[in-house]
DNA sequence: ACCTGAACACCGTTCAAGT
DNA sequence: ACCTGAACACCGTTCAAGT
């Protein structure tokens, strides 16, 4: 049974899913794949380029499922941010802007780039989930059929967007922007 | 000769300064005060309370640095970020922001104050470095006498501010806010 | 009270050697 | 080509024991 780079990438994600970043070191890696550490560097240089391969897709992925999950949790929660947004009013959006541009910077856009696509990123998760959140109302007051499986929905319009960046991903020099930044 | 928890803290904040985060390890950290490893957990509990101390102090003032020095190595250049943040089109300011928000946070602020602590700082920074890119534009036209050590200026408006926020940190519950973030 | 010394259970990475 | 096994030079943290 051979193992592929996707196959590590794979192994990795489930363990940043389930365990978090803490947990996720190459020992621990190639004991989940069944390999001796070393093994790994056959398919990765070191570390960053494992993690430069799925890491930022992750991150965007949890973060924006964790921004969908804070807004349907208040009544007219997407509405209400999207509009304090637009006033410039928000006080975590931000944030989360920075924290989106970040992955982008990562996934090997240049700053200017990263910006616009996390607003971009910040639009579809606001329009989404306001849409989803209305549509809601509309089920509950018995005046709408039940959508199937929204979440899925809402995955695939941002896997859409995440495979958008991985087309202006340019690997090798997808670390240097972060470096750059200060010591965290 | 006893040592502090000061000491220890300036003695992590030179190494930052000076070699950046990777190289900030308990044992270098103890290597450098003439202490063996162990001897640092009489003073902190973990790595974390030690980064907790000076940690966010210390990012501040070196993100908001680089901030005013890239502004100063263009022409006029707070004064046009600053009218392209007001008008909403800047790219590279609200990453900037979330930085700094997460250095609030660090601090033990909830995330509302923090992104508003964030944009005080980024005002200031702004303003005051666009009021010495003009100044030196004064100068250099001979119009006006060289003010002495402008940094030390900048630097002085800096530690008021972190002062304040120093005020309002908790040093109880610093990284918890940290920890609900996702994975970096 | 303040620190040493030695240990424990880990890291990331390298590299000869195996198949 | 793909991986093992063992080593190297590190980590953070604990804790009995010293002074």
């Amino acid at each position: 049974v051979q193992l592929h780079r996707d196959d590590v990438v794979a192994a990795a994600t489930a363990i940043l899913d389930n365990y978090g970043m803490a947990d996720l070191t190459m020992r621990r890696l190639a004991r989940e794949l069944d390999i001796s550490p070393g093994g790994l560097y056959w398919h990765f240089a070191n570390k960053q380029q494992l993690l430069g391969q799925g890491g930022w897709r992750h991150r965007i992925h949890a973060l924006c499922g964790r921004v969908r999950d804070a807004l349907l949790s208040h009544t007219d929660g997407a509405e209400l941010v999207s509009a304090s947004f637009a006033a410039g009013q928000s006080s975590r959006v931000p944030e989360v802007l920075g924290l989106l541009a970040d992955a982008a910077i990562e996934a090997g856009l240049d700053s200017e780039q990263a910006a616009l696509a996390a607003r971009t990123l910040i639009y579809y998760v606001l329009g989404a989930t306001a849409d989803e959140q209305s549509r809601r109302q509309w089920v509950s007051a018995g005046a709408l059929a039940d959508a199937a499986a929204p979440v899925a929905g809402f995955e695939f319009g941002l896997r859409l967007l995440t495979d958008g960046l991985a087309v202006r991903s340019t690997p090798d020099r997808v670390f240097d922007a972060l470096v750059a930044l200060p010591p965290a």
